[in-house]
DNA sequence: ATATGTTTGGTTGTCCTACAACTATACAAA
DNA sequence: TTTGTATAGTTGTAGGACAACCAAACATAT
């Protein structure tokens, strides 16, 4: 009888679907801070699903600080600027003009990670870069195992600045930029820039190797920029993807 | 009847607190990344807790890329690197170790912001911070009032970057700094450090007026240097405030 | 013996009802 | 005016039922 259900990306779960419709309304101004949500059942009856999925989605906006319910009462609207949690909206991201900013604040944390890393690094965290980089230059077209190569490095760099911190954050990113790169994929497998690519990454690694804090950053901070730019070319990023295209296949 | 209820911190609902104690056990090694999580029925029976309680919380693990969850099959852990949100576990936050990594995390952003922000100001930017120094100022004491200036004042400028990423993520950290302080509140009233405090938000707020970029730098890393140095002198910020103390009173 | 359907048990996804815990408001009584 | 009480409404939790789906064992046909 599956009437309505896959007229678009139905194979999401609801919860997820109802949590981020809810967070783009507040977004969207529809509800402000302060403001009280519908009712459960309201919800509920609305969006014509179960109180439970209502509940889901309403549950994770709770931990983010999105809203905050007090029982017997309501649910409340909280102000942005004091969420518990960073999430960013995967297909906001799919833009130029965001991924540009992402690459302004990657290029931030990046550069001073770098330079904490040269100050800090173990022999074992130099090891494990050089691994990654050796992954990365033995491929020759730019895919998903220099991809994968391409972020271990970066996130390896921001783990030996042993702070913990940093790691998460620089991880957070790369996931990001995978995913924003997992669309556009294939879009420029000039052997030029993937050899530019890796060298970059190799100066990189000879600063870290070396010590030099500001050789570190320096060649860091070039790197993001160039890679920034490498993006930024790259066609095919404002792509229309309606809705919840990201399924997940495989996974295996 | 209320008998088990209040036996420590009954106030948060149970989702959360199942939540957690989850990505405790992930965490400590518990469940390995890859591996299959219980099904959800033996959560339910272990924890002694309803399904739907354990569906609260699941759905805000894979809200977070914390596990994946497969119909059919079951929950699996995911790499801590595939985190698709961040949310740092305030418990473990409440140490002084802790918070200095994230002092040298917040000084790499807002130091950075700050330049950004003495190149990008516009003149209502610069009305909003005013404000909030001023305010800040009018304080004697280390209270409420002139925390939350404090914070503002951190946040606006982070906001004249006209980077909606770096924004969210100053915000992100203000706030976990904001509930640590909660914690330590009142230790150091003294005069002479608020006045010190408000002195270096001068400082910094001269050099965004004067669109000066390496001034601005400076001052603000000076500033969260120093901050983080007072913070790091307050006694109190070990204690061990053993389970989800953190109930959240008033909000009126 | 290999390949191809088919069954079966188990797991997550969704729905439903019911009740407990709690709150704000209105109303009644002192 | 103040205080206590009832009431209706909201969120929190429990439990059962079934749908959707999957993996592996089993049965059948080539």
């Amino acid at each position: 009888m599956r009437q309505i259900s896959h007229k678009i990306g139905a194979t999401q779960h609801l919860p997820s679907k109802v949590a981020s419709f809810i967070t783009r309304e507040i977004a969207a101004g529809r509800y402000q801070p302060g403001e009280q949500l519908p009712t459960e059942h309201q919800l509920a009856e609305t969006l014509g699903v179960s109180r439970n999925v209502i509940r889901e989605a309403v549950s994770q906006l709770r931990a983010d600080g999105v809203i905050h319910a007090r029982q017997g009462v309501g649910a409340f609207v909280m102000e942005p600027e004091r969420r518990s949690a960073i999430r960013f909206d995967r297909e906001t991201l799919k833009t130029n003009d965001s991924l540009k900013r992402l690459f302004e604040l990657r290029g931030i944390l990046e550069t001073e990670a770098a330079g904490l890393a040269a100050a800090r690094r173990s022999a074992e965290d130099l090891k494990t870069i050089k691994q990654a980089l050796d992954r990365m230059s033995g491929e020759e077209r730019w895919q998903d195992g220099s991809i994968e190569a391409d972020l271990i490095f970066h996130r390896e760099i921001a783990r030996a600045t042993a702070n913990d911190y940093i790691y998460t954050f620089v991880c957070f990113i790369c996931e990001e930029i995978r995913q924003s790169i997992q669309i556009a994929r294939y879009t420029n497998p000039l052997p030029e820039l993937v050899e530019v690519n890796v060298a970059e990454h190799v100066r990189v690694y000879e600063a870290l190797e070396a010590g030099d804090v500001e050789a570190a950053r320096q060649t860091m901070r070039a790197h993001i920029w160039n890679a920034g730019m490498r993006i930024d070319a790259a066609p095919g990023n404002t792509a229309d993807i309606s809705m919840t295209k990201q399924d997940e296949r495989d996974e295996k």
